[in-house]
RNA sequence: GGGAGUUUAGCUCAGUUGGUAGAGUACCUGCCUUACAAGCAGUGGGUCAUAGGUUCGAGUCCUAUAACUCCCACCA
């Protein structure tokens, strides 16, 4: 029946292709089971995939088999996030081309055919690695529906005034040439030089001592702080400062509490804009707007004879004349944290230009986004704090314009004459402005516009998978009916961006929660708190070599580990256990379907007393299963259907084995009342470690199990319990029948013989002895003991002499 | 500075509402037993991070402390 031996990679490969050739996992739009819809976060495109995405995907992968398998239609898709800077990069650099020197239309669509090579890729992986997602409910975030969808959800904020256009200072790379949002920002130590000045004052009274790591900024200076409750300073508040070699700029002294006292001297430049607190004290005390740095990070005009230079060349250039001139009186190196773009690791400077911004951050908004997270059932519940902490502290509205070429553009033109914005009509979407005009007037009557020329922020399309994956396009109130879908899952660095985006947009379009549920996984880390990412070295660890050297179903057992959202370690012992439970599940299989070659499975008229034991059993460890995989705790539901399952191997098919292979000595009720067991238990084994390992149970249920089920994947299957008969104290009898063979195999060991040595005799004391009177043969059986004698009294077990 | 998590056997981790500390693995001792030696049976091994508290009783609840991890803020 079973090959002697499981070649999982020839085995693996093969019910891959007949999964999908089969539409196995597709959405049946007609049913009318109750759908579970899942919106599958898409992966970024930016070259490859790595455990972690096994890790994620393979856990939510166990939701949704179990739930399909507990007669749900499933909503799985897999989309690609291609719309952003990450791809655009990937284009440029392997078809070494620059998005801005060609059309955006022609870049687009250079960049799908190169995407689709990569979503091939990922595509194929996460198949190999054996996920059921619905490949036919793809998207593309980049493609025209996902497009028309994002652009549909700016105008309409935009007309609600939700979406406004405003010059705001905010973070900007230099090296991307675009702004970014302050939550892709990451800090990085880095070596400096705090140089200290004497700044003179106008009046000619003297100098004050100011320290600095960014000396360049001088040009751009244009006030002073000191502490309000700093004593040495006080008399300076109010007095003009000449800026040091910009001496015709007379900057104010001013008293803040944000200055710290022993922070350099105590005495701070207010720059526009060299960090976050420039930019706020530039607001709150309306300060003059001076851009020393450009956009590409060249000094501007107003830095005089350093116009022009990188700013860390006129750093060393201005240090110089500092020293010459003799305003430096002090210089100490240092490392400081500093902020950095995520994506290039470059330092992101601040700069002030008109930008999208989304309304998150009124009072009563965040109200809202927290009753909605408090709303949101969280898996695990602690990672709901991190939201609530983060909406909290939330204080600027959302940026979604991007200085850059590539991506969904904003379906928007301004008025020459007015300025007024001429939004897209939504027939016309996906629309790009810099190709085409509105065809209407102005109601200044002016018929010239402006396009916009900037993109949306990746996140401002993906925050829609939602609204996508629910065709909000194509039908409005169709889409609210399928909102909020079931599940989304989601890596807990990004419960912040995505996660909340996400039930921003929905709160604004649908008025509800984009989904029911949020499970977060935890990651893979390579080793005590490395995390496993492209930035390291261990790409050792690369999925494509892991499934090829473990298997599929191995990685898969592996990401059912302990409880759902911790980090795991990613280490040979622990693939090791996941190895040999395959390995126990296709020998054991391979045993009891070895009697089973003419078997037609039909309830005998009598089952015996161990056999009726086993099903009551596994209908135990199935619950246990069943109300672990409710609670997204894949791991525990896994670890119950284990314990089970080796329990069933190691007990009781020792015990009945002997009855299968010696119908002659035994009867032949007695085998068929073990078929019948072995029939059904392994039956529900294969089926719920197919949401686990769903390659060897296919190949299982294929090679017996499919005749007699009908359905024509394991995976269609229906979880249930074996149908029973209620029966008062069976589990208790039957463990105790196990406890006295355990007596038995103890007392071999002891005499350090084997454990088919016969033993004279043997007293089994009990306080009821009628359910272990009934299992004589199969104790005799299993324990190679003669004479059995049984004895009313505490339970106890006497035993003779092995038979040498 | 704010928040979250972790700390239980050599290692990886369970331990629901408080009631005699568990599994796997490793080690050790046996066993070729007609599915599996990548197997089977069995032994040993823990001041549950530390210090207090509540309780008849604390791994579990409370308070403090320590170490490690992550997120956020600050970084002139």
């Amino acid at each position: 029946m079973l090959d002697n031996k499981y070649n999982f990679s020839e085995k693996e490969e093969k019910w891959e292709k007949f999964w999908q050739e089969n539409g196995v996992y597709k959405f049946d739009e007609k049913s009318n089971k109750p759908v579970f819809s899942i919106d599958t976060p898409p992966p970024t495109v930016s070259g490859h995939l790595h455990m972690g995405h096994i890790l994620s995907f393979s856990q939510a992968d166990m939701i949704a088999r179990y739930q399909r398998m507990k007669g749900k239609n499933l909503f799985y898709p897999l989309g690609f996030d291609n719309n952003g800077l990450p791809t655009e990069l990937l284009v440029e650099r392997e078809k070494k081309i620059r998005a801005h020197t060609i059309p955006r239309e022609e870049f687009t669509q250079i960049a799908l055919d190169l995407v689709a090579k990569y979503n091939q890729s990922y595509r194929d992986l996460m198949v190999r690695a054996g996920l059921s997602c619905d490949l036919s409910l793809g998207y593309n975030t980049i493609d025209q529906r996902s497009q028309k969808t994002s652009q549909k959800s700016f105008i309409e904020l935009a007309k609600r005034g939700i979406a406004y256009r405003e010059e705001k200072p905010s973070p900007w790379c230099c090296k991307c040439h675009t702004s970014v949002a302050s939550a892709e920002l990451e800090d990085k130590e880095l070596s400096s030089v705090f140089n200290f000045l004497n700044f003179r004052l106008a009046d000619g009274s003297g100098t004050i001592p100011i320290a600095t790591t960014r000396p360049e900024f001088l040009p751009a200076c244009v006030a002073i702080f000191v502490n309000p409750e700093d004593k040495r300073y006080a008399h300076l508040v109010g007095k003009k400062v000449k800026v040091p070699l910009f001496e015709e700029n007379e900057v104010t002294v001013l008293a803040d509490s944000k200055v710290g006292i022993d922070k350099g001297t105590g005495i701070v430049m207010c720059c526009t804009f060299g960090d976050q607190t420039d930019v706020e004290w530039w607001k709150e005390y309306h300060l003059p707007l001076k851009c020393a740095i450009d956009d590409g990070g060249r000094m501007t005009e107003i830095a005089g004879k350093y116009a022009g230079m990188k700013s860390i060349e006129a750093r060393q250039a201005v240090i110089e004349d500092l020293k010459t001139a003799g305003y430096i009186f002090k210089q100490d190196p240092i490392m400081h944290a500093v902020k950095v773009h995520e994506r290039c690791e470059e330092p992101i400077e601040f700069l002030s230009k008109k930008q999208w911004f989304i309304r998150t951050s009124t009072p009563e908004l965040k109200q809202k986004w927290l009753e909605l997270g408090d709303e949101l059932e969280w898996h695990p519940e602690s990672m709901k704090a991190r939201y609530l902490a983060w909406v909290k502290n939330l204080n600027q509205d959302w940026s979604i314009s991007r200085q850059r070429y590539f991506g969904v553009p904003f379906p928007v033109w301004y008025c020459k004459k007015c300025g007024k914005p001429i939004f897209a009509r939504e027939e016309d979407l996906p629309v790009n402005p810099l190709s085409s005009m509105p065809k209407e007037k102005c109601e200044c009557r002016c018929s010239e516009f402006v396009p916009e020329s900037d993109v949306m922020d990746t996140w401002a399309t993906s925050s829609i998978t939602p609204q996508i994956n629910c065709g909000w396009v194509e039908d409005e109130k169709a889409c609210a009916k399928r909102m909020p879908m079931d599940m989304r899952f989601c890596g807990r660095d990004i419960i912040t961006t995505w996660s909340l985006r996400t039930i921003i947009k929905a709160y604004y379009h649908q008025g509800c929660l984009p989904w029911r549920s949020l499970i977060v996984n935890g990651w893979v880390m390579a080793d005590k708190g490395v995390k496993i990412s492209k930035h390291l070295s261990n790409s050792k660890m690369g999925p494509t070599e892991m499934i090829n050297e473990y298997s599929a179903d191995v990685i898969r057992y592996w990401c059912a580990i302990g409880a759902y959202g911790r980090d795991v370690y990613l280490t040979d012992d622990g693939l090791k256990d996941g190895y040999k439970l395959l390995n126990k599940l296709w020998n054991a299989s391979k045993f009891v379907l070895s009697f089973m070659e003419d078997y037609q499975p039909k309830m005998p008229q009598k089952i015996l007393p161990m056999d009726r034991f086993i099903m009551h059993k596994f209908n135990e460890a199935f619950d246990r299963a069943c109300a672990q995989y409710e609670n997204v705790e894949m791991g525990y539901a896994k670890a119950e259907v284990e314990k089970f399952f080796w329990n069933f191997c190691d007990n009781y098919i020792e015990l009945a084995k002997n009855r299968l292979y010696k119908p002659e000595v035994y009867g032949q009720q007695a085998k068929e009342s073990a078929q019948w067991a072995c029939y059904n238990v392994l039956l529900g084994i294969i089926k719920l470690f197919a949401i686990t390992m769903p390659h060897i149970t296919e190949e299982i249920y294929q090679s017996f199990f499919r005749q007699f089920v009908g359905e024509i994947s394991v995976h269609l299957t229906t979880l249930q319990k074996i149908e029973l008969p209620q029966e008062q104290d069976i589990l208790q009898n039957g463990d105790d029948v196990f406890e006295v063979v355990a007596r038995v195999r103890a007392f071999k060991g002891e005499k350090k013989v084997s454990m088919k040595t016969e033993i004279d005799q043997m007293t089994i004391v009990a306080p009821k002895l009628e359910f272990l009177k009934e299992c004589e043969p199969d104790i005799k059986a299993v324990t190679s003991v003669r004479q059995i004698n049984f004895e009313v009294g505490d339970f106890d077990v006497k035993i003779g002499n092995p038979i040498l």
